[in-house]
DNA sequence: TATTGTTATACTCTATAACTATA
DNA sequence: TATAGTTATAGAGTATAACAATA
């Protein structure tokens, strides 16, 4: 821990700001983060099991089994028997579903841009520049916390 | 959206990411982040009003109410009548609540610079260099949906 | 017995609407 | 009337413990 100034120290109040401005930007309408985070993985690699969401988001078995029922209420989802496993069923995106990722995606990503356009060319290069670094941070992060 | 890749696209799974990891931070023995906001507020300026708290974050009058007596009740701060206007309320950290803004803040920077730690040094050099950047990019968030 | 999922229950956090007290 | 704060109520989100069904 010696030697110089913490680089932690740096990040973190900036982590926050970001945190919080991300927070803000989903409104009532928008899916919870981790529900986005299923809606997101179902979109894009097919039907999953409860487990396998409950542990890609860090969330409680029972915690998935009722996050999925609201979202099969609100018709983003539907469940299928699993042909391969009694036990278990198939978690599979609806239509409705899908479309709520791309619209909740393109919102967030025109959020983002818009941000953008405000900065100095300097800024975007730098942030442009650390998005990989930014990315393994965070992957460092994961599994740190997964070990 | 025409002209070449989006900028916000890039940013938003490193952001995802980023944000995933953080909340994993907070443990169940952590304040929230909203609690730690006034918290850290309160701890840096001085007592505040209800109201001028729920503007900070963005949160509800009766909500801020609520979060106010939660921590009343866990002695992290204390509510003082305002000598100025007898409406409102003061709003004050006690030593046991700025005990654990700092402890948190400690918490969290260290995790962080362990997390620094495992990046090759290109890497830890361009998220350093993107801070400045980061910081101005969340700023212009705050202000955006402020406004 | 182990695994998959659900139900039961409880707690935190947050919101809107209605209310009280002061200005 | 407008402002500051609270209370009442409801709902989302999440957790642990206990349970049922299948492997």
């Amino acid at each position: 821990m010696a030697g110089g100034e913490s680089r932690g120290s740096q990040l973190l109040p900036v982590l926050a700001q970001l945190v919080r401005f991300l927070r803000q930007l989903e409104g009532p309408d928008n899916p919870s983060s981790v529900a986005l985070s299923v809606l997101r993985r179902l979109s894009d690699d097919g039907p999953a099991r409860v487990t396998e969401l409950a542990r890609l988001t860090r969330a409680s078995q029972p915690g998935m089994t009722q996050l999925v029922g609201r979202m099969e209420k609100a018709a983003l989802v539907r469940r299928v028997p699993d042909p391969n496993d009694g036990r278990g069923v198939l978690v599979e995106v609806t239509g409705e579903g899908a479309a709520l990722v791309s619209r909740t995606l393109t919102h967030y990503a025109t959020t983002l841009d818009r941000l953008f356009e405000h900065l100095e060319p300097a800024d975007r290069d730098a942030i442009v520049h650390a998005l990989p670094a930014l990315e393994r941070l965070a992957q460092a992060g994961q599994k740190e916390s997964a070990g």
